[in-house]
DNA sequence: CCTATAATAAGAATGATTCTCATTATTGCA
DNA sequence: TGCAATAATGAGAATCATTCTTATTATAGG
């Protein structure tokens, strides 16, 4: 969606320092997920990657998002549907949170105004510090019905 | 956590209602399950309620979980960890959030000030309809690592 | 252009969850 | 109260997304 930050030989090149950085190199397939990941404007499945692609591995499907993960370039995204999801790390894309259709499992991305979300984020520090935990991220969801189900 | 805004007998009121709405019985195993999920402060595994009881069945309660979650009397919390987490539904206890451990797979509830939490929703509320979809829920998760997985 | 090391891919293994079905409990009615 | 009819239970089998194994292939660096 937010393809206008960041050219692709950017991402290349932010792909391949985050994967050294934990001693994984830039392979043909790892390139070719993250180029899937980019043409595609929100989470989706490894099954919609191997039928977007039948050239790819299952197993190196699994094993080099898995890769991709580690070195922080991916986002494993798990709802109650039965496939995980995948998509670019924020600082590709950027930060955003997801509404997700239960009936068809589909997921799309969405932004808050700055402004709550600022809110959101102090408020959201001080309860770590309460609880004595460390923060990573944080994650929005907004769960219902779209459109298409609907009718 | 928040036991003091409903007795046990509403409980069971709540929950044979709920429960003959979609045609189920109130049975003393969906009972138990009631009354372990209420013990408890924080969301649990399938697991940790089959140790706390062990006359219980895996099989019932796995199929007696997904009998109260239809009912809207528990919710199933998916997250990374391998194990889905259970917890009463949010009109038995109150509308809260969660703060989990990456390392742990540890769930617990926490709570957004109401000023932030109305500010959060409205915004949610427009959001969804930009987006055609009618909203069930928004759930918010605050991913880290707690104390204990730091030391 | 070797050699050491990492990545790949096909299929087997794993394990949480769901399904099957014979048995047991419950409900409503006579 | 007693008797169908129907629903719930529980033990184990089946499912299926994901992970692991291993032989083969590609890559990087001297």
């Amino acid at each position: 969606m937010d393809m206008s930050t960041i050219s692709e030989t950017d991402i290349d090149q932010l792909a391949a320092s985050q994967l050294s950085a934990i001693n994984q190199r830039y392979t043909k397939n790892r390139r070719q997920l993250i180029e899937i990941l980019l043409k595609t404007s929100k989470p989706i499945t490894i099954n919609q990657i191997l039928e977007s692609d039948s050239k790819l591995a299952q197993s190196s499907v699994y094993r080099n998002l898995a890769v991709l993960e580690q070195a922080g370039l991916v986002v494993k995204i798990i709802t109650n549907d039965d496939h995980a999801h995948y998509e670019l790390a924020e600082h590709i894309l950027d930060h955003h949170h997801h509404i997700i259709c239960s009936p068809c499992g589909e997921i799309l991305d969405f932004h808050l105004s700055e402004k709550i979300e600022k809110a959101l984020e102090s408020s959201l520090k001080e309860i770590a510090d309460d609880f004595g935990f460390s923060i990573d991220r944080h994650r929005l969801d907004l769960l219902g019905t779209c459109g298409e189900c609907t009718e």
